[in-house]
DNA sequence: TTTTATACTGTATAAATATATAGTATTTTT
DNA sequence: AAAAATACTATATATTTATACAGTATAAAA
């Protein structure tokens, strides 16, 4: 990584310290009211600067569309989690929430959006158990195989996935439960998300 | 206070979308887009519903100035991941520490002094498998059964522990592994801690 | 029953904002 | 020695954006 001159630094701080304080990032004139510019192209110019050395990433055509490259702390970092969803319910609807998580973004393979609470023990043959918080990516894209969150007409369960033509087969990790086989020409079933990976409360 | 309306939380859910993919809060117009409003005011008069219950506050005559409130800037302390401990190193050892990951200290039910990347299959009847953090808590205090981190003379190890007398017998949670016996009085043993929860990445 | 809150469409506009262009001067790199 | 990067001032403007105002309709609270 290329080294930041001193002003590149002063500005770069001053965008933390905006987004840290404020909740967003700053305009060109706050940056120049901050550091005494009196051109709204000098902070312009530090701000492509550091775009280049890419540090930040710059949207363009909208406002304060600055954000900081490698986020390693985002306090941003509270991931819901849902316990028992009760059929036709939004999942992350306030009232499936049980309490949020901070959780490091960068712990598991794909972004988290939400951990599932697993009721019953349809998946301890895979080392998956009742209360275990099962991360969930939020996705309908899925590979077969993929452990997924399933909604179907009147429920919502977290299964292994497999797709062939119009038929879909959810199956269990545990001898003791059947599969479950959908034909989606009689029935309606959504994947909402896949599991990317579990925290366990002893 | 968490009387929001379905749409209400739609927008909160927006909002925070918003600033964990871009980095910045939404415009009103965004909001819409995401929505399906066709009008800024649907947009507009939800924030103020929101600002009004005290969810979110909004930064009057500035662009994206919306900030979600009681932001728990719970600093998730930084915890070390242990891989492979040479035998006779200290675990929490620089050269040991593979990574560092933040949690929830209210995560789990004790506080996590480390966390112990599995190795091997031993304990995989029981849920815990091969590169699975498991949270450990530093103490040489167990109750017998606890899963414990012992460190044997050439060895540091995760099983279920049994005292009695000058026996300690570590336990596996997989029938092709054998039980370890130590006495006491021949070997030294220490418990460095207990496990009181896992991760698991998939 | 009246009021208040919710849930929008539709239009309009002042203000906020990004961003281009034209300069000047110094320092660093090639 | 020339080119490129740094570090700004100054001005201008198209676009973004917040935000007010005027309605319609329904549901919940007083």
């Amino acid at each position: 990584m290329k080294d930041l001159t001193a002003q590149q630094s002063k500005v770069l701080n001053c965008i933390e310290e905006s987004i840290n304080k404020t909740g967003f990032p700053p305009t060109r004139a706050e940056i120049c009211q901050k550091l005494g510019f009196k051109s709204p192209n000098a902070a312009e110019s530090h701000l492509r600067a550091l775009e280049k050395k890419d540090i930040i990433s710059i949207a363009g055509g909208s406002s304060r569309g600055i954000s900081i490259k490698n986020k390693k702390s985002l306090s941003g970092g509270s991931v819901p989690v849902i316990g028992l969803v009760a059929a036709g319910s939004a999942t992350l609807a306030s009232e499936n929430i049980e309490r949020e998580i901070n959780v490091d973004p960068s712990l598991f393979s794909r972004n988290v959006d939400y951990f599932l609470k697993v009721k019953g023990l349809s998946m301890i043959e895979d080392g998956i158990y009742e209360d275990d918080l099962v991360a969930i990516h939020k996705t309908n894209d899925f590979k077969n195989g993929d452990l997924a969150v399933v909604r179907t007409e009147d429920d919502v369960t977290l299964k292994y996935i497999f797709k062939e033509n119009h038929k879909l087969l959810l199956k269990p990790a545990n001898k003791d439960f059947d599969p479950i086989h959908i034909d989606l020409r009689d029935e309606s079933a959504e994947v909402e998300g896949i599991g990317v990976g579990l925290i366990r409360k002893n």
